[in-house]
DNA sequence: CCAGATATATAGTTTTGCTATATACTTTTT
DNA sequence: AAAAAGTATATAGCAAAACTATATATCTGG
């Protein structure tokens, strides 16, 4: 193990551990682009089809087939943007929410094993470190929203 | 925001952000298949077809066809196991370590700037988040492979 | 040594996601 | 204000990825 690597390098690392562990330890077999949408719309808010294809890592083409499944089980909205009637805003409904809900505390339980025994100190750095990952990746998705923010200004 | 939600729950929301947002930063079109494929090896060391299967979410043969595609990239090395000769030890190669060694590092660089203004003392809170995850994240591999090394034995 | 179990490979199908393009609407230009 | 250019989503058709079922080779227990 290199003791060298840079912080955030380690950051990530154990980001896709957790993740790849977490979903090992579920038997789940929802695709993930599923969840991945339903965070990122939970995360960011509603938002067109093309920024949620950009965010989502896919192209629009599928990400309009994916929504329009999505819509079929109700767990998003399509929403007329009276600003452009060419497009669509994509939000969560109350069920969608729902489900990404129920899908984290599953894979919550599934790493509890994993630290359930952390120390009272443990614990409170951990706590500690997710306030400030969590503040700067809120700000990161923000900034990546500016871009077309600034455009359609 | 919930601020109710469990830490491990916490834990993994951000995970999965910093995993995604890491995505996207760099352009990379390199399948995500092959990175995982190659941290499970840089991280549990060579193991059987079947198992990297397991530990990556994939079926058998689709395990079979990444190897092989792998192996022609001299990214990953096939030996055959002395103590069953229906089985492959697959293991990276320099090459190969070295490949994810860069992917790791762009995506660092990629995620430097939300991380540029950290001040000492968040610094030291995530350096301990860190060291408390590595060793949590490097148990659970070790269990879950205890498994088929049980039945080895 | 034979029957059943296991590890990987192959075949064929299904699913997923892509490129190219169509359609509808908006913005810019003249 | 009409035409041209640009943009947002939808559709069609194709390529890639991953699955199920099964074949092949090998191992293990009786």
């Amino acid at each position: 193990m290199k003791t060298s690597r840079p912080l955030v390098e380690r950051l990530i690392i154990e980001a896709n551990r957790l993740t790849r562990i977490a979903a090992l330890a579920t038997g789940t077999t929802t695709p993930a682009a599923i969840w991945r949408t339903l965070s990122i719309l939970a995360t960011d808010g509603s938002m067109r089809v093309g920024d949620l294809a950009r965010a989502s890592r896919v192209t629009q083409p599928t990400m309009t087939k994916l929504v329009q499944s999505l819509a079929e089980d109700d767990l998003i909205l399509r929403i007329a943007d009276v600003e452009d009637s060419r497009a669509w805003l994509i939000a969560a409904t109350p069920k969608g929410v729902a489900a990404l809900d129920a899908w984290r505390v599953e894979l919550g339980e599934a790493l509890q094993p994993m630290f359930a025994d952390l120390s009272p100190a443990e614990t409170e750095t951990l706590e500690k470190a997710m306030v400030i990952l969590e503040s700067r990746t809120a700000l990161a998705t923000r900034i990546a929203q500016t871009a077309r923010t600034r455009k359609v200004a």
